[in-house]
DNA sequence: CCGACATATATTGACCCGATATACACTAAA
DNA sequence: TTTAGTGTATATCGGGTCAATATATGTCGG
């Protein structure tokens, strides 16, 4: 699945710029899937040249003008294909993990500010998502999920985050003072 | 946060060879972070070149021959000033969600077939975790924090699956039928 | 009037990852 | 017995990704 596959999935969903489709990825994808212009632009030339896209420019008034990329029959069988023959895979990469790895080597007040910090992105994270899940009701069952599954997994992590965070505090103190004593 | 500082981490843990740095990648940190050899060897030749580690050729017999890397230590500080100024960040990709984001679009039965598997990723995930939980005894508390976080997540989107995969399945089937009738 | 922000397309360079190549040893099935 | 598979070990390649940057224009607030 790559940045191919996933403009061919937002133009399945309706006509968009690549610009456009940047912003569909950091509204309603974010927080499962992200891509770059370096990704998109190029993409999006190779989907014109294999003919699953076709564009018209559109020009505006006060505005660049604009490639408004369309879904051709050719493409939405293809992605079609693509739905059918992916795997359910997942990846997470956490820096913060990382850094609770080594948490030893660091200062007590540095790995309280980590803590806090990681709390706070969760919080905000989970923000994000309650509010679309309220405020659009037109969101069809599939998306609805993918946002409940994002809620769930950002409440847990709050939730251990509160309740283990001074106790993790305490044990790397523990397992410090042997040696400084 | 990239390989660079990856294998300084793994390095400042004891001496290692690139095949073993992969290994412990695959072994401890898999859940949260990932790296391939195409990374690894070229991130030790380099940090060989600045003086951050230095390595020894260890002949084996009936094996090939080892470049054991240990950290210098220009490396460790290095590594500590790196702990120092990187964020508590996180990023997750899921093609799992970016296909139920187009559930619509497929046959029940496949979309079934997808939750089981990612129901199966779950607990595989969640069971590899909690083993190296019990059965080693030596973490440190660090170590034992970032599993305890990947179990918590793992935990709370499972009891999402069992929940919520059926109503997702009758959802689609609602949504689509009043176009078929 | 100026700086910040938004729209819009596009490229670059550094980096990353999966696949592949090479080479040897061991083991288990055919 | 031989051959296929697995494990140890190093290394490279091509295609893909990402953050930063360039260019150009318009809007809005201070």
């Amino acid at each position: 699945m790559n940045t191919h596959h996933l403009c061919l999935g937002i133009l399945s969903l309706g006509e968009a710029s690549g610009y456009e489709i940047k912003k569909a990825f950091e509204e309603t994808f974010c927080h499962f899937q992200a891509t770059s212009f370096g990704s998109i632009y190029p993409a999006l030339a190779k989907l014109t040249e294999q003919g699953l896209v076709s564009f018209r420019e559109e020009t505006q008034e006060k505005r660049p003008t604009k490639k408004v990329f369309t879904i051709t029959p050719a493409g939405h069988e293809h992605f079609y294909q693509t739905l059918l023959k992916s795997e359910p895979a997942e990846q997470y990469r956490s820096d913060f993990l990382f850094l609770m790895m080594f948490a030893h080597l660091l200062p007590q007040e540095h790995i309280k500010t980590l803590l806090n910090k990681q709390t706070e992105n969760l919080e905000m994270e989970l923000g994000i998502l309650e509010r679309i899940l309220t405020e659009c009701q037109t969101l069809t069952p599939g998306m609805r999920f993918t946002l409940e599954y994002g809620v769930t997994g950002n409440k847990a992590l709050l939730k251990l985050m509160q309740q283990r965070s001074l106790q993790l505090l305490n044990e790397i103190d523990a397992a410090r003072s042997p040696q400084e004593s």
